[in-house]
DNA sequence: GCGACAG
DNA sequence: ATCTTGTCGC
């Protein structure tokens, strides 16, 4: 199950702009979320003055939190960290990963927007458009859009709006902590992404899969962060 | 022109 | 994202 490559990464900020507005027009975030057995989630690290970047996707059963599988590795950054650019430093790596996955998840949850992008482009629609499969954004901070502060317990949310348009949902995971933004990647809907990042949250603020995933590739650059493996 | 700006 | 100690609060 190779993935087709969609286009070239090496591009100046001002090419990789006008790329997201062409694949932006072609990402579906109006499909009903279906059935998720298994679940994946991806991010990426890296330390302060190395090229390298630790990418690494997890995979987890449904209901359970089970770790099916795990994909994780090191590689060098072909992109310096643009705001509304950051698919073009991470992508490329997270891609990789998910291809040495030896079962494809049901979805696949990114740390990072979705649509909630300038250009409607974040990492998790940018992803989903190469993967071909759901993708949901679950951001720790905001990027754009301006939304009403959402009430005080876990589950209450507030629509996230920019330019007169919904991009996503403000989520408060658990009660009295900082939301988190959650907006559709690709194949999904408001809907199905907000159930989504309920449905794997629990003690936590985060979404599990995404903890774990976070926990897998702080591990590879702390035990790989010295010298490369050649 | 000024401020904002995922990870 | 990463660099870092203590500290406030449940």
């Amino acid at each position: 199950m190779a993935i087709e490559p969609l286009h070239r990464w090496d591009l100046s900020p001002d090419e990789a702009r006008a790329l997201q507005r062409e694949l932006a027009a072609r990402v579906d975030a109006t499909r009903a979320l279906g059935p998720c057995r298994r679940i994946a989630a991806a991010d990426v690290s890296y330390n302060k003055g190395d090229d390298r970047l630790f990418a690494a996707v997890v995979v987890v059963e449904a209901g359970t939190f089970e770790v099916v599988e795990r994909s994780g590795l090191v590689a060098k950054a072909g992109y310096p960290y643009v705001p509304g650019l950051l698919s073009f430093r991470e992508a490329p790596p997270v891609l990789e990963a998910f291809d040495r996955l030896a079962d494809r998840p049901d979805v696949l949850l990114c740390d990072g927007q979705g649509i909630a992008h300038p250009r409607r482009l974040g990492i998790a629609s940018h992803v989903g458009l190469w993967l071909g499969i759901p993708t949901v954004g679950c951001a720790k901070s905001l990027l754009c859009g301006s939304f009403d502060e959402p009430g005080p317990d876990r589950g209450d949310r507030s629509p996230l709006i920019h330019k007169k348009e919904r991009i996503g949902t403000v989520l408060r995971t658990r009660s009295r902590v900082s939301p988190v933004y959650v907006s559709p990647g690709h194949l999904c809907d408001f809907e199905g992404a907000e159930r989504l990042v309920m449905e794997t949250t629990g003690k936590y603020r985060l979404s599990t899969p995404i903890r774990l995933a976070h926990d897998f590739v702080n591990e590879l650059r702390r035990q790989g962060g010295a010298g490369g493996s050649t």
